[in-house]
DNA sequence: AAACTTCAAGAAATCGATATCTATTGCTTA
DNA sequence: TAAGCAATAGATATCGATTTCTTGAAGTTT
């Protein structure tokens, strides 16, 4: 009955108006070139009246550029990347740039496929999480043309060609920091409980903490390093929740079960509080616990986590303004790696060993 | 130097292959119409030496559509939302449809400002969380022809006319029933701890909360409900977190402070817990507390936090599926409401009053 | 063998907006 | 007064892919 509505079209607009397109176009997308002060209005109202839309597609294909930009994360569900997400989006609100969302839910081939799906819808630039290997991934991107920063995943520091821009966060350097503080209060058995080692910053934050071992003379008992078996498939659920419990559970049920508990992010650590609470393990007296990553719910946990702060918000931001700084300008600029330093943030959840 | 890289065409993928701009297209863009199996081949090989990626919009621009559907929320770091677009993004990725992000952080002008870079976008249809009035809201975006589904909040069941597809959640019942449980417990002044009551769903759940008391022929001390003042804007923040605690102290320091708080959603519930450990009240002993939404984080409170179930992620996958009914069918179809009927979940946190 | 159908390819119009090129008017300047 | 120049408007080509319209060749039917 109800015929399919169309909106109305620039040449309606300018049809309604009396004038070309090109003279409404002038006045519509803001253009500099002169237009009377008649026609303008005319336009205007005829634009008003018939409730016109510019379509960004056309537009997007005219220019080839879009005001889109992609993003692709694991999962939104961890807060570590809502909180990214966040930081992106305020830059990119402020420049009218609209956010693609492209999640992988943890599985690796999805990253490669999701890249070729923002490439296909013409975005301007990229921001991703990268797992896979980030070397190689770039250069392909790098291929299509499209402004790519690559953030949460560093560049191998081995070789010196630094293919793109990056935000990497000194993994490292924040895990060392907590295991030496763990250290310095006097802990000696040191349980650590991570995600699968697939993904480089993982492997970085297992560095950190054998390195300050080494570093105060400790050799690390392996038995304590407990890594979660099957990569993790997000979607529906968030699995750090669960797997945290259960690779502590493991931790508790050795002969000698260690003093404190570290791990590679907050969600695992919500999953040791609550297996520690289920037995009735006293925090901090009884157990350490540090975090990382510092999400925003960390500090409202009992007692409150102590973590290692990544400035997710921040970086965010930052990633979002590496690539309005190569969407504006022409000419190719030398690859910038930002490095983030994480802050050791102590709360309620350390103690001395009992 | 180097001189700006252009993804190739479907022209130069023709030329190439040394057929026309329409054979080219018809082989890959998977068309019915015939093409002989030795132009197919010369063709698929031309696109793949040349890494050809179909300009989506181009493609867009000449059907009128995008796959692509945007979401207007909030906020993302709220898991609430966040789990919800889960529910969303799995529907639309196995159909091949990318997502537009579109949060508001709880600014309500913003919401209309969203929606209209939307529709600009040729978005093939929107879903929303809407907090403005829905009725008017989706009356405006009817106009524009995009298809909407309106989630989270309902429309208002006294107009007899339903203006559209709508997932709602019976807030006011599982509110009932939460506070229905609570008196059963023996409790009889219960906090009521929210955020404004400019959304319809806030204040619906403080009506159930009413109502229970009503049912059980109890009056509700005003002093015990108490509202956070100004709305929340977030982006950086998870506002709850701290509101949650701030109320809770006005709660505590009252003459006759409650024996229970329930609250309006689990992130303000957080905000509690830690205001109560910090006081260092036993929970459930000393004081019941009781969330809303059941995210996922629930479960790993120190108690378990005692909640009402809201089914984000299914209700995220109903939402893309009501949407994707109305892109498929050509005829108009009569709007559906789905009314989702949240559920009481018992954990820890919940206890009869000391 | 004339007429008809089928198959496979190319030519050209189209989607909606923008930018370049042209054309007109009125005004200034040598 | 002829030439030169703004200022403003319209005509038209363009972006990249799809689709309808045509065309030509080959094969069928009576």
């Amino acid at each position: 009955m109800k015929q399919k509505k169309r909106l109305a079209t620039l040449a309606d607009v300018a049809k309604a108006a009396g004038v070309s397109r090109a003279t409404a176009s002038r006045v519509l997308s803001g253009s500099t070139y002169p237009v009377s002060q008649e026609l303008r209005e005319r336009i205007l109202a005829a634009a008003e009246a018939l409730n016109y839309r510019p379509n960004a597609l056309a537009r997007g294909l005219k220019n080839d550029s879009r005001s889109v930009i992609g993003v692709v994360v694991p999962s939104i569900s961890n807060p570590f990347y809502s909180e990214l997400i966040e930081g992106i989006k305020d830059i990119a609100f402020e420049e009218q740039i609209v956010v693609l969302l492209a999640p992988t839910d943890g599985r690796l081939h999805r990253e490669e496929q999701l890249i070729d799906t923002l490439i296909q819808q013409r975005v301007q630039g990229i921001a991703v999480a990268l797992a896979s290997g980030a070397a190689e991934m770039s250069q392909a991107l790098r291929k299509s043309g499209v402004h790519v920063v690559v953030f949460d995943e560093q560049f191998d520091e081995q070789q010196n060609e630094v293919p793109g821009d990056c935000v990497a966060v000194d993994y490292r350097e924040g895990a060392r920091a907590a295991a030496e503080f763990l250290i310095a209060l006097g802990h000696r058995r040191i349980g650590f409980v991570t995600a699968p080692l697939s993904r480089v910053n993982r492997r970085q934050i297992l560095e950190g903490y054998r390195k300050a071992h080494a570093e105060a003379g400790l050799t690390v008992a392996e038995e304590l390093i407990r890594v979660a078996e099957s990569e993790y498939q997000y979607g529906r659920h968030v699995y750090e929740l669960d797997v945290g419990g259960q690779l502590t559970e493991k931790l508790l049920d050795l002969a000698r079960p260690p003093t404190a508990i570290m791990t590679n992010n907050d969600l695992m650590a919500l999953g040791v509080l609550q297996k520690l609470y289920e037995r009735k393990i006293r925090i901090p007296e009884e157990m350490s616990v540090v975090g990382f990553d510092d999400i925003a719910i960390a500090r409202m946990t009992s007692p409150p986590l102590t973590t290692v702060r990544v400035p997710k918000y921040e970086m965010g931001r930052w990633v979002a303004e590496m690539l309005l700084r190569r969407f504006r300008s022409e000419e190719p600029l030398t690859p910038v790696v930002m490095k983030v330093k994480p802050e050791l943030i102590v709360r309620a959840t350390t103690a001395p060993p009992a």
